[in-house]
DNA sequence: GGCAATATGAAATAATAATTCCAATCCATA
DNA sequence: TATGGATTGGAATTATTATTTCATATTGCC
């Protein structure tokens, strides 16, 4: 048999559906099935998966052997090896992480104990995104002439991507950061035209917080990325939201954060090119 | 039959480890085994199941007697569904965020698009990590007098926080960038003595990939952290990692590559100060 | 140390499941 | 519409696998 037999669920999908048209109507039947229902093939006896799909098993094991595999057994070891290495369940996996982490089963555990922060945030924060915030911000960014992005310490690697990721999209920003400590003079070129994406967990960098105020002070609207309704930031900003990050070894994931401001910043460049292509037509 | 028969994996696994202490040896033994292999129970035959865990398989069905089972069969079945539900939650969650993604439904699609991004890289890296590589980067980076921290554009966010945690940690180093175009210079300093931490991905930044180079000329070890062997950045590098990052809408997830970074900064604190510790002694 | 109760090993047996085979049916083509 | 080839259904056969049984070993207790 020199024929390629398909090892894994992936190719064996694809050579299903690349056959799919030519295969014998029964056949088809039991493909088709099998496709839907891979779980049951990895489990099940040929008896009982011919009869769920409607089929007798002699089909099932000609459907097997059309494919290369010598029977039933060996095209069903591809559907269990599917299951195997399919990660175990998301909320295990994270316990086992937590888990290994906490007990502090040497680098390893540092390792895993970063990946379960920034997976728990993910999770947190999928749940609770305020939708109706979520476009406000997208309608107020989407006006501006200029984005002001303005963040420091643990959150400035938020605001550089933001403004990598604006950059890329073509969208005016500035980052407030000034190695000439012109932060000062940056901020005041700001105008109610303009906006600004701040970004502050606590302990709330002081830096950030005046700046945010004295910006508010000049009506530029602010959008802000913070940690709860206490945060000085809300205070200044006409939209916030509150993010949740889960820490490990005194760190901070920036997943939720990176995830949302990703979000904003792409969502912003569509808004855009909406209107842009509306106002053409 | 009265007794209660756990029908869940969880409640198994319980029970299983209640009555751990008051199990014979043999059965004790393949209780251990199937706590510690579910998945060889659920896919495995009695013979194949009892010959790895080191007994004879009349012993397995008394073990699943003992838990009031009536048999190896009905034991697996609870193997078996564990697999089958595990498989639902998590993934089916972050398919149907990915689809609610690609269909584009809307702004809050673009912010499921980013989530599920980052959840895919995190579950992808957590099983991927080289734990030698690892430990050789730890040690590598502990013994640098100064680590200098190099990356441009996509991957200068993950820089930042590194440069940020290190600082953190009183751990001396050095960021590679300079407003005033002397990166050149910065790059002079560096000694074999001391040690990089490169970051770049594909389309990889030239003058990242340049420095590097510079830099391991001058015999500095490097640690990098890219996307795949064909990187130029792997052939100057001592240890290097590889990360895929998964992406949305053009733009790559950031949480892998954090998530590690972060380990390797902690890791490098923590074995810097158990060294410290050590020569005090 | 001896005895009973319990646990274990190994092979025989029963059960279950996969595969094969052959007759019946379907389908395309002349 | 007749004919050959492909496809299908269903039962017979073969194989694999779970379970039972019984002899042997181990353990705890007097």
């Amino acid at each position: 048999m020199d024929e390629r037999v398909p090892r894994d669920f992936e190719t064996l999908r694809t050579t299903i559906l690349e056959r799919r048209q030519s295969l014998p109507k029964r056949i088809a039947q039991i493909a088709a099935y099998a496709l839907d229902n891979p779980d049951d093939i990895a489990f099940g006896t040929a008896a009982s998966i011919a009869a769920s799909a409607g089929v007798q098993p002699s089909t099932l094991i000609r459907f097997a052997q059309q494919l290369g595999f010598d029977g039933f057994t060996s095209l069903q070891l591809v559907f269990r090896e599917r299951l195997r290495e399919r990660n175990s369940s998301y909320d295990e996996r994270l316990a086992a992480l937590r888990a290994k982490a906490e007990e502090g089963a040497g680098h390893r555990a540092i390792f895993d104990g970063f990946v379960a922060a920034a997976s728990t945030s993910l999770n947190d924060i999928s749940g609770r995104l305020n939708e109706d915030h979520f476009e406000a911000a997208i309608t107020l960014l989407a006006k501006a002439e200029t984005i002001y992005v303005l963040a420091k310490r643990r959150s400035y690697p938020v605001a550089s991507y933001i403004a990598y990721a604006l950059g890329k999209l073509k969208i005016r920003n500035q980052l407030i950061e000034s190695a000439a400590g012109l932060n000062a003079e940056m901020i005041s070129f700001a105008s109610p035209r303009d906006a600004v994406i701040a970004i502050s967990f606590s302990p709330y960098a002081p830096a950030t917080i005046e700046e945010a105020r004295v910006i508010s002070e000049q009506r530029v609207p602010i959008v802000a990325i913070t940690d709860s309704s206490f945060s000085p930031l809300a205070q200044f900003a006409k939209v916030w939201f509150e993010v949740a990050e889960a820490d490990f070894a005194g760190f901070r994931s920036l997943s939720a954060t990176m995830a949302l401001a990703m979000a904003l910043t792409v969502a912003v460049g569509e808004k855009r090119r909406d209107t842009a292509g509306k106002r053409k037509a």
